[in-house]
DNA sequence: TCTGTTATGTTATATTATAACGTAACATAT
DNA sequence: ATATGTTACGTTATAATATAACATAACAGA
């Protein structure tokens, strides 16, 4: 069932969704400050529920945040990312053989594999 | 051939040697302060200095630094690291066929590979 | 209605990172 | 030896990112 997303959360989601480019939790505040919001607070908290039911997905290397664009995303905790240098669009992997790599991966260091976070830089197809 | 390194550099690099968990930059500055390193900037400059050379490597989502271990690493823009969420210790992967399958990977979106970052959550052979 | 839980608003502050400026050290070309 | 370019250094200030802490509101279920 799809969680209900409280007022402020619409608002941060659809300023992610309006994004071609990932955002910063500041960059998300100025631009919705017109809808009320006012404080880092009120943007870091929707995030942190966006993430949680997989609605958004930070981007670590940029500190910034997308819309996941995929239907009931699974990628709650394991993210992997395609990120152009030239137009800084993002697209997101869904490999589910990523994850089986990465688990072989880890058993060759007995480490045991939970979750992972991909970032590939390049130049993507439009800017080619 | 060896880049000599400064002495802050030096200063930097042998807190790092000597930590077992990765380090944030201020923490660093913390430990080294009783050596004459007053300023964040003299941190992040010999950080920068240590990252370009390849002996150190930022672990994005931990906004922290680790010394690399390998002699004249050749990870100096792709990294690939396991990290325990027990002991919070890092194991740098060292896997060649991983850019291989990256480059397949992005290929299939039309993407150019360029670098990666990929980091691993997880439990560690030590913590098992 | 009481109570627990979740969301909100707000102020303040912590943490991470860079800008900007002036000076020093040093290599090397004249 | 000195002028010049480059790299490093020291220092102060500030930007950018993220969380703490506290009071209040909204709402669901016992």
């Amino acid at each position: 069932m799809e969680p209900s997303l409280t007022n402020n959360q619409k608002i941060v989601l659809q300023a992610l969704e309006d994004s071609e480019q990932p955002l910063g939790a500041y960059s998300i505040l100025f631009n919705i400050e017109k809808k009320g919001i006012k404080s880092p607070q009120q943007v870091y908290r929707a995030l942190d529920k966006l993430i949680e039911i997989g609605a958004v997905h930070k981007i670590e290397s940029l500190n910034s945040y997308i819309a996941c664009k995929h239907k009931d995303c699974k990628a709650r905790e394991s993210t992997s990312f395609l990120i152009c240098q030239e137009c800084q669009k993002v697209y997101e992997v869904l490999e589910s053989d990523l994850s089986d790599k990465f688990v072989k991966l880890s058993q060759e260091s007995n480490f045991k594999y939970f979750t992972h976070n991909l970032e590939i830089f390049g130049i993507c197809d439009l800017c080619n």
